[in-house]
DNA sequence: TCCATATTTCAATAATCCTTGAATGGTTGA
DNA sequence: TCAACCATTCAAGGATTATTGAAATATGGA
């Protein structure tokens, strides 16, 4: 993830409906969800989730596939690693304190890990 | 970091100046920079760079401190690392594989760790 | 083909954000 | 106190982003 595509990642993360887009998709896994249901979800108009749908695929944050009649989008998991990772490059590039309480975080995630570090 | 307080720091991180600012300040650590000396390196002018502070400082993810006639400002490491931490456990909550490849990168940033993991 | 479904696009408006330059406010030293 | 320094605030503008409802597009079934 270059900086150009943080910064519209950043952007795109920073508006409520579409935080909440983006929690609903990563929930939802490789499943997805169709438009419509996102916005029935959200308690949005149609034409204002497709605005944001847009908005979030232009950051690369989600991807979108026909399914029939539906339009089925989905988190793209590297692309929102690819932006963690950005933050902590560029904390981390300077000060390591700042990654130590996120790896924390990304311990308890892991899989397989002893994890208890809550 | 409660999610209010991540949909402002997101949106402080989407333009291109406070990134930079950010950046440097995280650079300078705790000695922290003056509003003057950031303008200078960001090469922007003094009202614009404290619009752009007064933007961080509202995210929280800068805090001021007057010194004689300038003003210091410094990057919040806590904040930071809370919206890293914000970031990881909104997406790891659902699933863990876009945490992962974060957590290497924490591990590169860890003083007292073995490494290895780029 | 015709209709219903699912979604996007478009145009207009409202709201927010960014930039600029001039005016203002603290702080220090003469 | 006065001037210089460092920085912020303010007002005006231009640019971008968000919301809305109506119109358009694409798909699948009767």
């Amino acid at each position: 993830m270059d900086q150009r595509q943080a910064l519209i990642a950043f952007g795109a993360l920073s508006q409520e409906t579409r935080l909440h887009i983006i929690r609903m998709l990563v929930v939802s896994g490789p499943d997805g969800m169709a438009a419509g249901a996102i916005a029935e979800k959200a308690e949005v108009s149609p034409s204002n989730i497709s605005f944001h749908l847009k908005e979030l695929e232009r950051s690369g944050l989600i991807a979108q596939q026909r399914e029939s009649r539906s339009i089925i989008y989905t988190a793209n998991y590297e692309a929102l690693g690819g932006l963690i990772r950005f933050l902590m490059e560029d904390c981390c590039g300077g000060n390591p304190e700042i990654c130590a309480p996120a790896a924390a975080v990304a311990a308890c995630c892991a899989p397989a890990t002893k994890g208890e570090l809550q």
